[in-house]
DNA sequence: CGTTTTTTTGAGTACCCTCAACAACGGTGG
DNA sequence: CCACCGTTGTTGAGGGTACTCAAAAAAACG
């Protein structure tokens, strides 16, 4: 996964990375409040992180897909501030944390990779707060495709055509506003010409004009 | 600043700690797409973190008050991703961040401690999410009070009366909605006897009911 | 194949935004 | 010191976006 990484390196933090896990749809890898061990690299399949309201009220604070990272909102208390959860049957590599930080001593560059990780997320969380801060439910259903559309890319799939794992409702959560109101975007971005949906089937058919909403 | 460094190692961080710089109300610590060279530690005073649409359209991404860190989103591309900027004449330290790294492979605790410090910020961020997420204009202004008001009580100031720093309109641009709305809330807690304003000045009434809204 | 979950669509409503006017505040210069 | 001006804050009226409630169709699941 880390690129930057020499031979060396790479077989030490191999070596550490020893487990994998199976987690079924509707499984949690780790709930909130549990003590934070692991930092996990999605093998296959995704995840939601969400974190949930005293009053029960849950809200997604994300999506992870398979090559990315999950967990490392437990570095700072040492325990977990979210559950997450498969969305669909997935696999991760286990990799401890506390290894992690002792090789991170070893190796500069391995100690920049985790850091430059940590400031990613930041700066991924940061932009996804304009999208539900200054968005129209239009703007924010287009934004959130194309977001989606440029991490499948850069994984090696179609940008133009996919699955949607989540649910209507989940996307919704995540975007704050209400499943009818995704399910009415799709439905108007279909009339409009700008893609093609079949329940979770997507195909964006322009994009650019995707990205003017 | 970091609590758990021994002796020897708070005095090789102190020098690294060289320059501290004043910024007045208004002007900028770094903008969008500066190279990225230091963190900062705010001495006195407050900023704003902004980033801008391609429209031209500001969206206000979080508040800084004085003993907290600015300047991490840049770890991770090597150039910031948002404006800093003074809401009031600040003064801050100025950490470069290569020494910092540098003195991270040495001292395992400072390692440490610049990770929990950017875990920190993702689940700051992803709490805000939740905020524009899920809750009424009424229940996010709540919210953002009473986060105010724990984070001034941490650094030693009143947690029951304070002065906000920023505009209602900076307030609403981060909370997602339009300085009406914000002035409105206001006049409401008030209303219900929750608070007491006289424009940036605020008093907590009733802490417990304002938590319940 | 029946049951449950998910998605779509419609109608009515509530919340928040827009536009507007005015009041209060803070700085500046006469 | 006070008049003046720009900025910031408050409040009202009307409108639009997204929510709520509801029902039915479609898909997923065992």
């Amino acid at each position: 996964m880390p690129k930057t990484l020499n031979e060396q390196e790479l077989t030490r933090f191999d070596s550490i990375v020893s487990a994998t896990r199976l987690i079924k749809r509707g499984d949690s890898l780790y709930r909130a409040n549990d003590p934070f061990h692991n930092i996990y690299a999605i093998r296959a399949g995704s995840f939601k992180s969400v974190v949930m309201h005293r009053d029960g009220r849950e809200q997604v604070t994300g999506f992870h897909l398979a090559g990315e990272v999950l967990g490392l909102d437990g570095v700072c208390t040492e325990h977990h501030s979210s559950d997450a959860i498969a969305i669909e049957d997935s696999s991760v590599c286990i990799i401890p944390y506390a290894l992690l930080e002792s090789l991170c001593a070893e190796s500069k560059s391995l100690q920049q990779q985790v850091l430059r990780m940590m400031s990613g997320e930041i700066v991924r969380e940061s932009s996804l707060m304009m999208l539900l801060g200054t968005m129209s439910a239009e703007q924010r259903v287009a934004a959130f495709l194309l977001n989606l559309s440029s991490r499948l890319k850069a994984r090696g799939y179609s940008a133009a055509e996919f699955n949607l794992r989540m649910t209507r409702e989940e996307m919704g959560n995540f975007l704050g506003m209400k499943l009818e109101t995704v399910s009415r975007m799709f439905s108007k971005f279909q009339r409009d010409g700008l893609l093609q949906t079949h329940g979770k089937q997507i195909r964006i058919v322009n994009l650019d004009a995707l990205g003017r909403v």
